[in-house]
This record gives C-alpha cells, structure tokens and sequence, in this order.
DNA sequence: AGCACGCCGACT
DNA sequence: GTCGGCGTGCTC
C-alpha cells in the first residue's frame, strides 16, 4: 500500500495522510516527486496540498485515510533548492508547512487550478501532421513553408509565422485539415543588453572583483558602503557578470523600496528580461512573472520579501538591499526574515549572496567579522563628495514653533535662500499625538488599545495608530463637557502650518502615509522636487527610504529625541540606523550637506556618538557591548506571544507553557515572562508573551521545536490563539 | 483557516 | 414557529 503524505495550507502543524487517487497505477505513485501538488478532499472542501513524501503506511487508521483525487503536476513546480528551501523555513521558523510551501506559487495555483502558463499563442502538428513527410502540401507554397516550419520545432510562435510572411487563415486551413493546432508556449528568453558600468573607484573595484573572484560556489558577502558610496554600480556590474555566465539574478529590495527609479536604473542598464514581483501586482501579472523566472525567460528579478521563495530556472546571484530594513521580517503570520531566508537560499542553490546597506545590521556585520561571510568596505562616496558634517542644536529652554527652534528656522531660512533643498525628518504623522482636556486632563484614548488617539486636524479626526479605530474630533471634553481642547505634542501635520507661515513663498511638500495616498502621489512628488527648484520636504521615515533627493544640502532631525529613550535593546542599533540614513540625504551632489538633530539631550551618550562617530564604528561598539547581555546576534531569541479577549488566559497559557517546558530545554536557555506585552491591549486584545533566550543556533532550533510541540498540547481555551517568534526583531 | 454543528434572541 | 448570532471542534 502506498502513502501520499501531504503538507496542505491550513494553519496546522502536522502533515496528512492520504491514499492515492483511484485508477492510478502503483508505478505511477512510486514516480511521483515531492512538491508536486495534489487535490484532496479536506473535512467538506477541497485543497491543494503538497507531496511531501510517498511512505507505505501510515500512523493514521486506515480506516480515516481518504482518496486524492488528481496529482495536479506532472512535475513539481518549484525546483529542488526552493522545495527545499520551504521546508527548511517552515521548520526553522515552526509554521505550518504547507503555508509555506504556497507562498511559492501564485494565487491560481494555490487555489488548484492546473498549470497553464501565460504564454503567447503558437502552433504544432498534429498527430496525423506529424505523420506527413517531410515536403508535403507541394501545391500550396504557403502551407507547404508553413508545414516546414512546424516540422523543425515542436511548437511554433504566432509570432514566428507572421515574420514569415504566413497569415492565420494558412494555419487555419492546416488546422482544418486536421493537421496543425493552436496552442500556447513560454515567451521567449529575452537576452538583457548590459550598457557598460559607470567607472568604480579602488574600494567598488575591490568588492566587485573580490566577490567575482569568489564566484561559482556559495558564499555570503557583506557590502557596507555609507550612503552615496555606489552600491548600486557595484551590484548592477556584479549582475552583468552574473548574466554573462548565464545565470538568473535575483535582487530583494525593501518593501517601499522599489521606486520607479530605481526599476529606471536596472532597466536602461540591462534593456530587456527584468520582471518585477511585489504586493502590488495584479493575479496575472503576478503568475507571469513567477513563470518568467521558473522558466528562466526573465534574467533578472527584482521583488519585495516574497520574491524569496520564487523559482529560478539558474540562479547565480542572490542581493538583498538594504539588508539591515525591518520590512524583510514578516511581522505576522509566517514571521519569516526574508534575508535569512535569501542567505539560506545560496548554500542550497550553491550560488553567491550580496548583502548590502550603509548600516549593515547588528547580525549581519557580526557574521562579517567572525569571516562567516567576506566583508567589503565602501568608505568613500562614489562621486568623491563629502559625506554632511553633523550637528546637535541644543533645544533646552529655546522657544520652539511647530517644534522648531529658531536656529534651525534660520538654518532653513538660509539654505532656502541659497536656492537650495532642505529636508526635514519627523517621525510623527497626524497634527498632534495627544488630545487633553485643559480643564480636567482627560486624554483621549483608543476604546480598543492602550494607546492615545492621534489628532488629524485636516481631517477632523481622532484615529488610533495601533488599530483601525477612528472618530470625528470631539469639541467638547468627553469627561467634563468642557470647550477647552489642548493638543499635546506635534506630528508632520502641524508642523507643515509653521513652516508655511514662515517659508509660505516655497513649495512646502509633506511626505506621509496620509499625504501620499494615490497610487503615484510620490512619484509625482520625486519628479517635482529632481527638478532642483529649493523647497521644503518635510516626512517621516517614507521619504527616508530609496530616494534620493540630490538637491538637499540641508537635512534637519526635528525630534531626535523620539528615538533616545527606547525600551528595546535594539533601541540605539536602530537610532544610529534612521539618523545614519536620514543623513545620508544631504548632499549627495557636490559638497556641503549639513545635518542638524534638535534635541533636549545633547550630552547623552548614544546623542555624543551621534556627532562624534560614524555608523561603523557605533556598529562595533554596540555589537561588543550586546555580547555582554548575551543578546543577538551573540544569543538567540524565541518569542510566544499571545493574544486574548481576556487578561488572564493569556498569562495563565504562556505560565502553563513555561512550567511544561523549562526543565527539558536546552543548557543555556532563559526563560523570561509571562509579561504583558509593551502596548497590553491592541485592537481589542489583551496581549502577553514569554521571551526565550537560547546561547546559539542549534539550542535554539530545539527549543521552538519544543516549545510548540509543548503549547500544541495545551487545551486550546476558548478566543486565545498563540504564535512563535523565531528571530524576533520588536519584543512588542 | 474554513466550515460545520449547536444552542439562545428578534422577526414573518 | 424560524433566521441567525458566534462559541467550539474537527479536518488524514
């Protein structure tokens, strides 16, 4: 007796058994290959799931085993290395297999639907065209050119004919001879057309030739080049060479990372056989352009996180941008970091993996310096200019309009009328975080979360950051009834109302998710401002990430203090980042960029180092100070969160989880918790979690097996659900 | 996750 | 009398 042992896309740890569909011969069953995918039936409906093994028995009764009913794929669809891949993440990150698996195929597939690749029309022979020697239909020339055609190849493009010189009704006429039939093929591999590079100083050449010289095998490289140093250029040579050798490239970019610009530059360097995969894409466009990589008609693909478990017919190259951004962890779900996932990924395709970032992360630097990976230094900026030169402006006790302060008004003042950009970072969107009563505090609060109301005043609304919760500005006190309304604190909004009332003669341009809401508000945006005429940009983090303004000499943090005091031990990793970044906008082009941090605590010490050291040498130094709490990436982490209607299940589960477990977990795992978590009730839920650390990879693994395995077993209590956190990048 | 079954309130 | 609210239980 043969067994199909399948992982389906349910939220279900174990695999399920099931017996070959009826009428399918024992050989047949014994050939199948896993990943392929099979239809079942599943309780009252039907799924697609995923061969993972064909065992002869089963642990199941008999009795309860059911009948696929069709193997779907002939062959399995994703290639060995990502079936692979999906199997290792699922494990590595314990979640449910077949829900990984299915992030591989586009949503068509998932639901069952036999593959039938987009591709363009075409015609073939058919049996009894085939059967016609070759030199046949001699009395009609056009046929017979058309019949000569078919019989060099198994399948010809529409396409093809035309060039030819061949109309359609030719082909229908051999087609109604029954002799020829219309069907479809994969689309030509498009050959890219490499423009040459942009010279590369000593540093581009060094990385470029060194990881060139490490070519054909896996390794992992880390490309750490402060903003404006020509990563890019290093990348786009390292793909000519990857193409050149004929293999596929595949390039991760962060999730808003991929702006039209961007996609600008590796087309008018390659031309052709790019294809692009993020969110944003329609079911067909989505299924094309996974096939254009399995298939290997596209050479270069360009994708968000997900694009990590596409196929690729002959990957040589795999770059993760930007690797140190928080958008490559999926934060619900399959919390899976795509970077990772992308390093994995290499050593199973054997192939080269280029991570790059002017601020690598803490993880990915200390894996560089224990020579895990081959560091690469870019420490100059590509076009020899100066990196900005930056400056704290002491706020304490100075009067401060919309948060400015007037040394930094005079500072915009001045660079405006110099002709030039200024750009100012607030990571605070809406007019004001706090709504208070000035008669008797009353702060409004979201119904659902512990969190205050955010003040929109454009749009006369209340609305809650943490969950979808919204409602009209109140004009009276809900406590008091009083009229007296206060708002506390400043978001982007209102400081947008002072800057015009003090620079009303320029172009003042806000940059959020509530002001850039169509669909190209910011490219319309980008064009605007790369016309060079000065202006004011004044965003949050949005305007931070993948564009460069090349105007902007003056770059201004309004509230630098917002990042100084975070409860997160990645707390000051992240500061250096943003502000690092946020720096990097000033004065790509020439000389002269200047950087200004208004904050309240210019002596503490993560504001000293601010000023006085750059990214590098802040990453060393937190890196050797995160050894001595034994936090990553020197530990590991696991985190279990849980989520419920009411206060005490939560903690009661994770203590009821922890006492089961913490005496078999491996040496040198701590346990931490039950805690509620930082913001306890979100969205209407009470939230709690219990934090793991374990000294290393292996100890780690065993644990979350552990662990889940150990809350599997725990009577799953009415409206708690629970999830696990391997590699958690917020403990909130 | 779906999709059932199951047992209590406001409607034709 | 039913339509339907969502609690809870199962899926090889």
């Amino acid at each position: 007796m043969s067994v199909l042992r399948l992982a389906l896309p349910v939220p279900l740890r174990s695999l399920f058994d099931y017996l070959p569909p009826a009428g399918m011969t024992d050989r047949a069953v014994a050939q199948l290959q896993p990943g392929c995918r099979v239809l079942v039936p599943f309780g009252r409906r039907q799924l697609s799931g995923y061969l993972v093994e064909v065992t002869a028995r089963s642990e199941q009764p008999a009795s309860s085993l059911r009948e696929a009913l069709t193997v779907l794929d002939p062959e399995p669809l994703p290639g060995r290395a990502v079936w692979q891949l999906c199997l290792w993440a699922a494990d590595y990150y314990q979640h449910p297999a077949g829900e990984v698996v299915a992030l591989g195929f586009p949503q068509t597939l998932r639901d069952g639907q036999p593959h039938r690749p987009p591709g363009c029309t075409a015609w073939t022979l058919t049996q009894h065209g085939l059967g016609l020697p070759a030199g046949a239909l001699q009395r009609s020339p056009r046929q017979a050119q058309a019949l000569a055609l078919l019989q060099a190849a198994p399948a010809v493009r529409a396409q093809e004919f035309k060039a030819q010189g061949i109309s359609n009704a030719t082909l229908r006429t051999l087609a109604g001879k029954g002799l020829a039939e219309r069907c479809t093929v994969a689309p030509p591999r498009e050959e890219p057309e490499c423009q040459p590079g942009l010279p590369l100083n000593s540093d581009q050449s060094a990385a470029l030739n060194s990881i060139i010289d490490s070519w054909g095998n896996f390794g992992c490289h880390l490309l750490e080049g402060v903003t404006g140093s020509g990563k890019t250029e290093v990348y786009l040579q390292l793909i000519a060479h990857c193409l050149a050798q004929g293999r596929q490239a595949l390039v991760l970019i962060p999730e808003i990372g991929l702006t039209p610009q961007t996609l600008q530059r590796f087309q008018s360097r390659f031309g052709a056989g790019i294809v692009v995969m993020h969110s944003g894409l329609g079911a067909g466009e989505r299924y094309r352009a996974w096939e254009a990589a399995r298939t290997g008609a596209a050479r270069i693909v360009i994708g968000t996180r997900s694009a990590i478990f596409a196929t690729l017919q002959a990957p040589g190259l795999i770059i993760v941008d930007e690797e140190h951004d928080s958008s490559y962890k999926q934060q619900d779900g399959f919390r899976y970091s795509a970077r990772d996932i992308a390093v994995k990924r290499g050593q199973l395709e054997d192939c080269t993996v280029l991570l790059g970032s002017a601020t690598p992360s803490l993880e990915s630097l200390h894996n560089a310096l224990q020579e895990r990976y081959r560091h690469h230094q870019l420490a100059r900026r590509a076009g020899g200019g100066q990196l900005p030169a930056i400056t704290a402006v002491d706020v304490r006790k100075a009067p401060l309009q919309g948060g400015l302060s007037a040394d930094l008004l005079a500072a915009i003042s001045a660079g405006l009328q110099a002709g030039n950009q200024v750009l100012l970072f607030l990571n605070r969107r809406g007019y004001a975080p706090t709504l208070q009563c000035h008669d008797c505090g009353w702060i409004a609060q979201c119904q659902a979360c512990d969190a205050r109301m955010t003040v929109h005043r454009r749009l006369r609304r209340l609305r809650c950051h943490h969950c979808s919760a919204g409602l009209a500005l109140p004009r009276r006190c809900a406590m008091c009834d009083s009229p007296r309304l206060l708002t506390n604190g400043l978001g982007t909004e209102q400081t947008e109302e002072t800057l015009q009332q003090h620079f009303g003669k320029w172009p003042i341009h806000r940059v959020d998710s509530d002001s850039m809401q169509g669909r190209d508000a910011m490219q319309t945006l980008v064009r605007e401002v790369h016309r060079g005429q000065p202006c004011i940009l004044l965003g949050t983090q949005m305007l931070t990430k993948g564009h460069h303004f090349p105007g902007v000499k003056l770059v201004a943090v309004i509230d630098a203090d917002a990042l100084l005091f975070s409860a997160d031990f990645r707390g000051e990793e992240r500061m250096a980042q943003l502000l690092t970044q946020v720096a990097g906008r000033a004065g790509r082009e020439g000389e002269g960029g200047k950087v200004l941090l208004q904050t309240h605590y210019p002596d503490h010490p993560a504001m000293q180092a601010m000023l006085r050291e750059d990214y590098a040498s802040q990453a060393r130094r937190l890196l050797a100070a995160r050894q001595n709490s034994a936090m990553p990436p020197w530990g590991r982490l696991l985190l279990l969160r849980s989520d419920s209607r009411d206060a005490r299940a939560g903690e009661n589960f994770l203590g009821q989880l922890r006492q089961k477990t913490e005496h078999s977990l491996p040496g040198g795992c701590r346990l931490i918790g039950p805690l509620p978590s930082p913001l306890q009730r979100r969205a209407g839920k009470f939230r709690c979690q219990l934090l793991v650390t374990a000294a290393g990879y292996r100890e780690a693994r065993t644990a979350a097996r552990l662990l889940v395995a150990a809350a599997e077993q725990l009577p799953a209590s009415n409206s708690l659900s629970w999830s696990i956190d391997v590699d958690p990048l917020d403990l909130g």
